[in-house]
DNA sequence: CTTCAGATGCTCT
DNA sequence: GAGCATCTGAAGA
């Protein structure tokens, strides 16, 4: 597991050393590992798009100004979730939202826990967008609020930078360090400018 | 491939 | 009451 140091670091170089390391979601004596693909930053301090934009502290914000690797769920649109990883020391609120990744064990359960079947049953375009937005990762992996301000350190929930280091078979060598894509974020045009800041990662 | 409407409930004003 | 860090299926190009 990721000692708790590398998320208190700068919000936008968290964001991109995530990607291509592994999420690991533990329930009911299950395992599910994902590949992270990608990412985006959020920064209360100087960020419209953040829930905690200059340092906004409600109920919901709470957990982003928790010590970092705190997990920040929230529910979107009435039906959806999302995970963000908090950053920066204790106090500063930033976040990590994870929007996409591709499932490397587990793969019947987040099958289920996504489409209600099986993997060998999923249709080419089922496969195809799997698991490309933060609503679908939190449905693949079973992420609800009830992991909101879960603890950095807490077996439910864990980011690893190889599979092998909880006893699972990994890709053999898997090659140097991807190309990281940069972008602006989806889906804050109610940000003004700050929308435009290229604070998307991905692999 | 693209656009588009509708679903749905919590949070803050 | 307004708005939201989204997703899906249907319909059209």
């Amino acid at each position: 597991m990721l000692p708790q140091s590398f998320f208190e670091r700068d919000t936008v170089t968290v964001a991109r050393e995530l990607l291509g390391k592994y999420l690991i979601r533990r329930y009911d004596g299950l395992v599910l590992a994902a590949r992270v693909t990608e990412t985006e930053a959020y920064i209360g301090r100087m960020d419209r798009a953040c829930h905690a934009y200059h340092y906004r502290r409600t109920k919901r914000t709470e957990p982003l100004f928790a010590p970092p690797g705190t997990a920040y769920v929230y529910l979107i649109y009435g039906m959806y979730h999302c995970l963000n990883l908090v950053t920066e020391e204790e106090g500063e609120p930033a976040a990590v939202l994870i929007r996409g990744v591709e499932p490397r064990c587990g793969l019947d359960i987040i099958a289920e826990n996504r489409f209600h079947c099986k993997a060998e049953e999923l249709s080419p375009r089922q496969k195809k967008h799997f698991l490309d937005g933060p609503g679908k990762v939190c449905a693949g992996l079973n992420i609800d609020r009830r992991l909101n301000a879960l603890p950095w350190g807490s077996p439910e929930l864990e980011v690893c930078a190889s599979l092998a280091e909880i006893g699972l078979d990994g890709p053999p060598g898997d090659g140097g360090p991807p190309a990281i894509h940069t972008g602006p974020r989806i889906g804050v045009d109610y940000a003004g400018e700050d929308a435009l800041l290229p604070w998307r990662f991905w692999i």
